[in-house]
DNA sequence: GCCGTTTTCGGCCCGACTGTTTTCAGTCG
């Protein structure tokens, strides 16, 4: 069992105890249990196996280690079992909705009998929930917004969700003699930021033992199809997965043709039909008339390899990323693909945070995960005051620590450590601190982190003011959303764009997996107004740093190069670009 | 339920904001 199916258990754990009104101290240890856990990067249950003291890692005590073990080792837990028979499965849905906590969710259901979303809308709509006590009339409108933005994020997986069950899928496959190859097509594979359900291509001998594998997969839930080449099944995730099986000569074509995107798949076909091919998931193969066997062997042009089915229709390579028939087969055509951004370009990361906000590691920390990393430079960019609850700094704090950072510098010269500070834009625009504290810094990045429903044309006014004071170098997670949480925040962003390339500020790409904020399109645009982007992790630990690969993907979906890129070039260029001193 | 001790109980991050109230509960970050 994985962490994170371990983290959720307890989240769940947490939701039923808050809706049954527990200790809220209590439910605040499952919940910090489960965060502990799913920032682990060993395994839990090795360490099970291995008879490990759980009680040593901070936030697990005696309960909860139990509760691991007795879930590593059963798949089950009794205690969950008994006590979500105390609440309705919808309600958990409801939690989810904004401005809807676990007191006035368990007020809707104790006193209206209200447990699915489909009923408080309704009952919202004929103005009952107004009359409970201690709601509204705003209250009610604020719910009714609110299933509707929730019908809006839609269920999609995270990439990055998905990725850990890709790679079980394919370590549970190639272990089956005769299985050559194990590929995740679709959006997986295009790195679209959230996935509908998976594609998964094997080439086999005999697809027969690959399709009762498939299905033997112990994240089954439902098999809804399985025939002799092609299967579906339902994960407990409710995640939906397609395999196919092809021979090893029809590869490249499957791969193709499964990655897609639809609209790419028909441009590709039509340019094989306008040079007298026709292009399939078997492969590419020349129309004669009158051919009796349209497939047969002596019609084959190509489509054992992606590379030899894009020459053969006089294209260039395409990377998956680019393939959403966005000109990408017209700059094929005529040689003008971007070399496209890659992982080993960055030459530091612009945004993290330490244990001095709400980071869980230390500065050294995080400067020796940099340094491993093989970064020139990177910026500790902690929390400003107003982010109370993320325990942001003040001027005096950020003094206190100047001195830490300081001290730690001088004792690493491989790495050069900027002194950064995410500060918060306040509702007019203004900044959380003081100029003369944020003068002192190598580089300010400011962000939203309140009032997310201003009115568009506030919002805009409020961002502006921000990126255009003189000391701001950086906007970061522009549009503020998290993917299937929280809708982007309302404003012009052209104009704001607009207005970071005038003062010389760049635009984040925030790399966090559910954020991955400006998204594609976003920094597509941003690159054609001539704005600057830096890419960074935001990472509130060490490990996290890794979640750079998340954002060049996204970048390389955007057709960034690496001199789009402003944290690709030397420190020395970076500070010019942005109109600092170089930094000393 | 966890943690730390002034060890076996008592505190647990907390400020801002909203909408409901008439001094505060609930939610968010």
């Amino acid at each position: 069992m994985e962490n994170a199916e371990i983290a959720a258990t307890f989240e769940l754990i947490a939701d039923i105890l808050d809706l049954t009104d527990e200790n809220p101290f209590k439910v605040r240890a499952y919940r910090t249990a489960a965060r502990v856990i799913e920032s682990r990067s060993e395994p839990l249950h090795k360490a099970v196996e291995e008879a490990a003291d759980l009680t040593e890692i901070q936030g697990i005590g005696k309960e909860i280690a139990a509760k691991i073990a007795e879930l590593v080792q059963t798949g089950r837990l009794g205690y969950l079992e008994r006590i979500r028979r105390e609440v309705p499965p919808g309600l958990f849905e409801i939690l989810k909705l904004r401005g809807l906590g676990p007191k006035k969710t368990r007020k809707l259901w104790q006193s209206l009998g209200i447990t699915t979303i489909e009923e408080l809308e309704e009952r919202a709509r004929k103005g009952e929930l107004a009359q409970l006590e201690g709601f509204g009339q705003k209250t009610e409108e604020k719910i009714l917004k609110a299933t509707a933005d929730y019908r809006l994020l839609g269920a999609r997986t995270l990439h990055f969700a998905a990725e850990p069950v890709v790679k079980a899928l394919k370590k549970h496959l190639e272990g089956l003699p005769g299985v050559k190859q194990v590929e995740a097509a679709g959006s997986f594979r295009r790195q679209v930021e959230t996935v509908g359900d998976l594609d998964i291509l094997v080439i086999a001998d005999q697809p027969y033992p690959v399709m009762e594998r498939f299905t033997a997969f112990d994240q089954v839930a439902s098999v809804e199809s399985a025939g002799e080449t092609r299967s579906t099944v339902i994960l407990d995730s409710q995640l939906q997965v397609d395999i196919r099986v092809v021979p090893e000569k029809s590869f490249g074509a499957a791969l193709c043709y499964f990655t897609g995107s639809k609209d790419h798949d028909i441009r590709l076909r039509k340019l094989a039909q306008e040079q007298g091919m026709r292009l399939s998931e078997y492969g590419l193969y020349r129309v004669e008339e009158g051919a009796p066997d349209p497939e047969a062997d002596s019609l084959w042009v190509a489509g054992e390899t992606e590379e030899e089915l894009y020459a053969a229709l006089g294209l260039s390579f395409i990377p998956p990323e680019l393939r959403e028939n966005r000109g990408e087969i017209e700059a094929a055509r005529q040689g003008r693909l971007p070399a496209l951004i890659e992982p080993g370009d960055i030459r530091g990361d612009l945004q993290m945070h330490s244990n001095w906000s709400d980071g869980r590691d230390p500065i050294e920390t995080m400067l020796n995960a940099c340094a491993a990393l093989g970064y020139e430079y990177f910026a500790m960019s902690d929390h400003s005051k107003a982010l109370a609850m993320a325990h942001g700094l003040d001027a005096a704090r950020l003094r206190l620590q100047r001195q830490e950072m300081e001290e730690i510098a001088a004792r690493y010269p491989e790495i050069r450590m900027l002194r950064s500070l995410e500060v918060d834009i306040l509702a007019d625009g203004s900044l959380d601190l003081e100029d003369e504290d944020l003068q002192e810094l190598d580089l300010v990045v400011a962000a939203v982190h309140s009032y997310f429903d201003l009115p568009p044309a506030r919002q805009t006014e409020r961002i502006i003011r921000a990126i255009s004071h003189p000391l701001v170098n950086i906007l970061a997670h522009p549009t503020c959303r998290l993917i299937n949480k929280r809708l982007p925040i309302q404003y012009d962003l052209e104009a704001v764009l607009q207005c970071a390339v005038e003062h010389r500020v760049a635009v984040e790409h925030n790399a966090q997996p559910d954020r991955l904020d400006l998204k594609d399109t976003q920094l597509m645009r941003a690159r054609e107004l001539g704005a600057m982007i830096v890419i960074d992790t935001d990472a509130h630990t060490a490990e996290t740093l890794s979640h750079m690969r998340h954002g060049i993907a996204q970048a390389r979906r955007a057709w960034l190069t690496r001199n789009d890129v402003l944290n690709t070039k030397p420190l020395a260029d970076l500070m010019a670009a942005l109109g600092k001193q170089p930094a000393v």
